[in-house]
Formats: C-alpha cells, structure tokens, sequence
DNA sequence: GAGCCTAGCGTCCGGAATTC
DNA sequence: ACGATGGAGCCGCTAGGCTC
DNA sequence: GCATCCCTAAGCTCCATCGT
DNA sequence: GAATTCCGGATTAGGGATGC
C-alpha cells in the first residue's frame, strides 16, 4: 500500500504521539482504511455482527471524548492506474473474484469494478458507516478519488490538522501531517505521527522527491518501479540529485545520453531504460494534480442523536438501548458542556441533577454525577443517568451544583468535629494547606525560573530557619512545573493562640505532634542534669531532617544515604492519591531543576526523593544539605564504629556472618533514622555483644534485624511487637529501671524512679520524643554512654507500638 | 481491534536499564 | 459522649482471558 | 507463657462496636 | 551525561506455628 518501502524510509522522522496530545485537533480520517483493517481481524470474521461498525462506533467516540474532532473521507472511484493492484487486493482481502473486463461500468474496455462482489459489500459498509456518523454527529465528506488524496487536500488547505491514514501516499498528495498505526491500546494509545516538514528538513525530501521515489520503487499505480531499484539505490538517488526538480530529471532522462549524468545516476538510468514510459506522467499527474475538489461547506459537529443511534444500533449491532445509551452519553454531556456552553442558542441539554461523588479517572479530577432523564425517556429504569465527567468542565458549566456538593460534603464533616476546639484550628489547617496546594503555579518554562531560584538560594541562606512566612519553591525537573507555597507546615509559623497553647502546629492536622523551635533547656537539664547543654544544642536544625519530617506527620522514611523522601502531589504524572494528605513538604527548601543532584521522581509510589547528591552539591547550605550532611556524617560514624567493634566473623548460632562486611556493602543505615524497629533476637545480639565494645548494660540488647541473617542489614534500637506490647512495655521498663537504678535506694534512686515513672506516663503524650530533640542525633553510642532513653508512642492511623528510642 | 469481566494489588528504596 | 479499633466495602489501576 | 522463626501484606473511608 | 522508568530486593508490622 503506497509507495514501496516509504514508512521505513521515514522511520527516522517517526515521532511516537499519545492520542491525548491530540486534544483539540481536527483531523481527517480516512474511512477505508478503518474498515479494512477491522474486517481483517481473524478472531471477529463470522462471528461478530459489523466489526467494522463497532469498531467505527468506539473509535470515533474515544476520539471526541479525548476532544479530537474526526472528519471522516468515504472513498470515491479509485483512479484506473490503480485497477490491477485494487484487483489482487481483492483477491486477498475480501475473496472477491476477478472480472477483469467483463463489465462496462465506466467505458469501454475497463474493469467492471462495481460487479464485484468484494467491492459492492464494501460500499455497503462504508454506506452503514455513514450512518452511524450521521447518529453521532460527526461530519464525513465524500472523495472522487482516493480517500487520502482527499484527507491530503483538507490538511493542505489548512481544514484539518493532520490525516489519518496508514497510506503514505497522502504525503505525495501533499499532506503536512500525516499519523499511521492508530492504536486504543489501554497501556499506550498512540498515533505515529509523520510532518512533511521533519521529511524535508531530516531526510532532505519534499514532495516532488516522494513522488519521484514512487517512481523508482514503486506505488499503488506503478506496483513494480524501476526493476532492481531499491530503496537504498533511490534514496542515494535523491540525495545526489536533490529533491528540487527531480522528475524534470528523469524526464530529462528519456532525450540525454549517459555521458551527462552524474554517477549515481548511470545505474538507475539504465534501468529505467528498460521502461517504455520512464518517468510516468500519468502517476505523476495523479499525485501532483488531486483531482479532489476542496469541500466548500463547514464541518459541522452535532449532537449525539441518542434515539437514533439507539436504534441503528439495535438494528444494526443489536445492542440494547440501555447499552448505546451508556457509552453515548459521555459524549452527550461533554458536547453539552463544551459546544453547547459557547453557543448562545437555547438548545435542549441534560441538567444535572447532583453530584455523587468525586472521583479520579486517569489522573484526572472528576465528578460522577447524576443527570436528569431525557423527556421522551421512558425505558431506561434508574432515575437518572450517571456518567462522570471532568471537574474542571463541570464546574464551569454548573458551579452552583458543585456549591452544594461541596456544601454536602462540608455538612457531613461538621458532626465529627462538633465542639471541639481543636477541631476548629484543624479546619483552619485543611483551608490553610488547601490554599497553599492552590497557589500552585505551572509554569510553562520552568527551567527559566531556575536561575531565579538559584539567585534566590544565594541571597536568602541567611538565616532560612529563622524566616517566618518564608515560602518554599520546589522545582520538578520532570514534569515541569514550578510550585510556590506557604511554608504552611513550619514549626515556626505558630500563631494561632490554640497552636501555642497545645503546642501543636496549625497547620498540621494528621500530625499529633509538633516540635518546639527550642526545647526548654531549663526542662532537660532538671530532668538531666549532668548533661547539660547550651540551648543552641537544641536548635532544630540539628535535627535529622528524617526526624523533622516525622514531627510533621509526613513520610520520611529512609533518611540514611538516600536523603529525605518527601511526597508532594503535583509533579507527577501519574494519579497520587496522597493529594492533600502528605502533602508539603520540608520545611523552607529551595531546590532547582539545575543543581546537579538530582530530584529523584518515583512514579511507582508518587513520591520524590531529595537526594543526598543534591543536597551535598548545592553550594550553599540549606536546611536540606545541613540536615543530611549530618546524616552522613552520622552515617559514617557508625559504619567505622560498628566495623571497629564487629571485625572478623561473627559466628553466630545461625550463619556465619562478616558483620564488617556486611556493614560495609549495606546500601542503607537504619541506625541514622533512629526509628529501626525491629524484632530481639537475643542470641545474636549476645554474640555481637559479646565480640564487639558496644557493650549493653545489662539485659540491654544490641539488636540486629532479621535481614542481618541475610548477610545484608544491621540495626540498633529495641522495639517491642504490638501483640506483646502490654507485657512488653512493662518489662521493658522494669529492664530499664533496673539497668539504671538497681545498684541503688538511694534517695536520690527514688527520684530517679520517680523521674522514670513519669516519663512512663508520658509516653502516653506523643509529644514525649518530641521534648528531647537534643538526643536524636547522637549516635547508638553516644547514646547509650548517656542512658538517653526516649519513649516514644508512635500512633498510626490503626496501629500503635511502642518503640524505645536509644 | 476494542470492550467486558474478573481478580488482585495497594510498603519503600536503589540501581540497572532505558530514554532523552 | 467520645475515641480507638477493626472490618467491610470501596477506589483506582493493571493484567489476562474472553467476547463482540 | 514467652521467645523464636517463618511467612505475608503493604490503598482509603465509613461505620459498628467496644471501652473508658 | 543527565533524567527517567522499572523492578528486584529490603523494610516493617503483624499473624501463626513451634519449641522451650
């Protein structure tokens, strides 16, 4: 089909198109083609009643729901060059028989081609095509000749965007854009698109340069070519020759003599000599001359006709009325609310009756929302017609119906929170937070912000801790968009009199905690004396960043060498149901698209992660390069410690293990994130205690987790199973107090008892780990050498365990 | 080729592979 | 009365097998 | 009864139940 | 070479079986 071997000589020019990049566009759709490539599937022939027609029907609907606008071109009479390759095409396609010659439909001495039955059958469903178009809408123009010629003359004219075809020869009929392989697939569905212009400027052929490789190669009116020219011979060809004037050229190939052309020629001229009518003027005419007239009346899109096509279906398809009607009446409601909205005519059109529900269709917000009936609707049983249709459109259209959806939604809400005072300031934060999602700008040309940004970074690393309503920019190298938001989640921003009061942030309402600027060093130094510390020690910004993002409620698991994880919203393509939940982010950090670090995107679980390489290379200091830079260093601390204490193998009751190997290939170290939680095996913990100088006081236990068996992982800290919790925390605490206190009754031991007590009850408050910011840091060591024990209640959403934070 | 129906998954993280 | 818990149902997406 | 080991799930939302 | 995507493996909490 075409001209031979033109799609893998375009190859190169190829450009992979999602269909939904083609919103908006007019296209011409060549008719024929659909239909031929529908009747070819093998798993419908004699079992599907019209695969062409069904095949049309959801096409051309997939299509005007992307908000592609079709024009569909009926093929005329084909173009007698093209009888002998339309009869073995017959032959093959449809089983229709040859009759070369045995009717006179069109003159003497020609092929009767509305005798044969393939082609008559064919009609017939291009007929019924039409019909179902006219059910839908959709505007259809009938060609004279080719129905590609006719797609390439409304795409030369400017009446459509682009054709859609699988035959290349509507570049030789002068299309700019044509796209091939049309595919719905679910996973990909695509177009493969080809511009005249990226043929020209990459591969160096207009279209006079086409027309001449159909010469040489070959096409529909000319099957053979040149004998023993291929592609590879043409296209040096062309090359050598230019595409300008090429056919004047050959023609002037018939009146010269070999000793005038070019090398490269010699080869293809004596081929060509072997044609009688070398170059073909009649194929050349055909391409260059379209005898195709440009249609003089507008494409018109209308209104789905829903009765009608309920009955061509049923007719036809045998579909129900009730299952037209439910793939129709999407279509109805966008035209509704997209056409019908522009038009200043009173037309009928559905009104919705509420919305049910918000929902998420591919990414995309979206109501489901119910309609009222059509007036003459009397079959269809439920109350209202239920389709779910794009928020943004929606709400345009009708904004008082989302009002009272949302007021719905707002009402329902309200019981809950019913007087409590908290509640209100968590109203204040939801708006607070949605605000700050909102002012969300995407910027068309992101990577133009960066050096604002950078300039940004350089001229506000002052003191960015200290900065109240600082605003954080955060720059997606990937999905390109700049977002700005308030820094709605900073400790600092603490205004609100119930915020200071209860010590919870405003703006944290999944978050039970939150973490003062400065802890009290007044509190921490009459509960730890001898450890005192000058306030600066409790600045925040000392705090792994792991920790700060924990205080916050939001994911921060993985601090280690992979840096913070944060998970934000907006810059990922694919649906992130954590929209307005995890949201927002780290405190006030600025990060760039052109930092070499890279901002890390994964789609799979539609987080980002800030990565260590980022933070380290900015050249400033920032929240982020300071609060990891520490993680390594902590990082590194405890690899040389443990690799100092845990040299040699570890025999344990198990396997034998290289703990300083295993240290030194782990790709994580749980240990920074003072939050590994993990199972006591007691037996390896007493070997590793006993060979190494992290000695546990006590009944203190090193801890490896479960994985160390695996010659992978090695983790400190003690947690205690949810099932075991009860017992667990009590023998825990009796574990603790006596390690500390056992060697005493002292006065001053009851005091340290009663200390411990209360610190036991608070480990009810979640705020208890959050009063001792000071200790995080410290390594396992460190810890230990100053019997810092923090409790620390971890609640989630349905789970609770206690952990003991070394 | 495209739709329908059913069943099953739903953690994070690093690095290799791929694409640009 | 209120909060915590657990469970059932639901949601959005994907894949595979089958049907139209 | 407790510790240990092996194995599996890992979404969200609403609502009934239970305990304080 | 940088950015992006994908997938195999790791992590964690919890259930259940087993053994002391």
């Amino acid at each position: 089909m075409g001209v031979t071997h033109l799609w893998t000589i375009l190859d190169p020019v190829k450009e992979h198109k999602p269909l939904a990049d083609l919103r908006g566009q007019i296209l011409a759709v060549d008719l024929s083609m659909w239909v031929c490539e529908t009747q070819g599937v093998k798993q419908m022939q004699g079992t599907v009643t019209r695969p062409y027609l069904r095949n049309l029907f959801f096409r051309t609907c997939h299509l005007l729901q992307l908000g592609v606008l079709p024009v569909f071109v009926v093929e005329g009479e084909p173009p007698e060059l093209k009888w002998d390759t339309m009869l073995h095409r017959q032959q093959s396609r449809f089983g229709g028989s040859v009759s070369r010659g045995r009717g006179r439909s069109r003159g003497e001495g020609k092929v009767s081609k509305g005798r044969k039955p393939g082609r008559s059958h064919f009609k017939a469903w291009l007929r019924e095509c039409c019909e179902l178009l006219k059910c839908l809408g959709v505007p259809f123009v009938q060609s004279e000749g080719e129905a590609e010629a006719m797609c390439a003359l409304l795409n030369k004219e400017g009446l459509v965007d682009g054709c859609l075809t699988d035959d290349g020869d509507a570049f030789l009929y002068g299309a700019k854009t044509v796209y091939r392989n049309f595919t719905m697939n679910s996973k990909d569905p695509h177009v493969e698109m080809f511009t005249s212009v990226s043929i020209e400027s990459q591969l160096g052929l207009n279209r006079e340069g086409l027309v001449g490789l159909a010469l040489l190669l070959g096409c529909d009116y000319l099957p053979k070519g040149i004998p023993g020219v291929g592609k590879e011979m043409a296209i040096k060809l062309m090359h050598t020759l230019g595409s300008c004037n090429v056919l004047n050229r050959f023609r002037q190939w018939q009146h010269c003599s070999q000793m005038h052309l070019d090398a490269m020629e010699i080869p293809v001229y004596k081929k060509s000599q072997q044609l009688k009518d070398f170059p073909n003027e009649k194929v050349i005419s055909e391409f260059l001359n379209t005898r195709d007239r440009v249609p003089t009346v507008k494409f018109d899109w209308k209104r789905p006709q829903i009765q009608t096509l309920q009955s061509f279906t049923l007719q036809r398809l045998e579909w129900s009325t009730e299952y037209t009607l439910d793939k129709v009446l999407p279509l109805v409601t966008m035209w509704d609310m997209t056409v019908h909205s522009k038009s200043s005519a009173k037309m009928i059109r559905l009104k919705p009756h509420r919305i049910v529900k918000s929902r998420v269709r591919q990414g995309v917000s979206c109501y489901e929302v119910e309609w009222f009936k059509e007036s003459w609707d009397t079959d269809t049983e439920a109350d209202y017609y239920v389709t779910v249709e794009d928020q943004v459109i929606f709400t345009m259209n009708f904004p008082e119906v989302v009002r009272m959806f949302e007021l719905t939604i707002e009402q329902k809400k309200k019981p809950r929170r019913k007087g409590s005072k908290a509640s209100k300031s968590d109203t204040q934060d939801v708006e607070e937070l949605a605000t700050a999602v909102r002012s969300i700008n995407i910027d068309e040309h992101p990577r133009k912000m960066t050096q604002e940004l950078r300039h940004e970074i350089s001229t506000s690393e002052e003191n960015i801790f200290q900065q109240k309503e600082k605003t954080s920019k955060i720059v997606s190298s990937k999905s390109n968009f700049t977002c700005t938001l308030k820094s709605a989640l900073d400790s600092q921003n603490v205004n609100s009199s119930q915020s200071v009061a209860t010590g919870l942030h405003p703006a944290a309402p999944k978050c039970e905690q939150n973490v003062p600027l400065k802890v009290d060093a007044q509190e921490i130094h009459s509960k730890y004396g001898e450890n005192h510390q000058d306030e600066e020690d409790f600045d925040i910004s000392v705090v792994p960043l792991s920790q700060r993002l924990k205080m916050r409620g939001l994911h921060s698991k993985g601090l280690g060498n992979s840096g913070a994880k944060c998970s934000f919203a907006e810059n990922v393509v694919k649906p992130v149901p954590a929209v307005g939940k995890t949201k927002m982010v780290v405190d006030q950090i600025i990060l760039t698209s052109e930092d070499k670090g890279s901002i890390k995107q994964d789609l799979d679980t539609d987080t980002a992660r800030i990565g260590i390489a980022f933070s380290l290379q900015t050249t400033k200091p920032s929240p982020v390069n300071l609060a990891v830079e520490q993680s390594v260093l902590y990082k590194d601390n405890v690899i040389s410690e443990m690799k100092s204490c845990a040299s040699g193998v570890l025999k344990s009751s198990y396997k034998d293990i290289d703990v300083s190997q295993s240290i030194q290939e782990r790709p994580r170290s749980n240990f920074l994130l003072n939050e590994s939680n993990c199972n006591i095996d007691r037996g390896i913990s007493q070997e590793l205690s006993d060979k190494t100088n992290i000695q546990a006081e006590s009944d203190e236990k090193v801890v490896t987790s479960p994985s160390l068996m695996n010659e992978q992982k090695v983790s400190h800290s003690v947690a205690y199973r949810k099932d075991k919790q009860d017992a667990n925390l009590h023998s825990a605490w009796q574990l603790l107090s006596a390690s500390h206190y056992s060697d005493s009754t002292s006065e001053e031991t009851v005091k340290q008892v009663q200390h411990v007590t209360e610190v036991q009850n608070e480990i009810e408050s979640p705020l208890a780990l959050f009063k001792y910011p000071k200790f995080l840091p410290l390594t396992l060591d460190q810890r230990l050498n100053q019997k810092v024990y923090i409790f620390h209640k971890q609640t989630r959403m349905h789970r609770q365990r206690i952990t003991v934070w070394l």
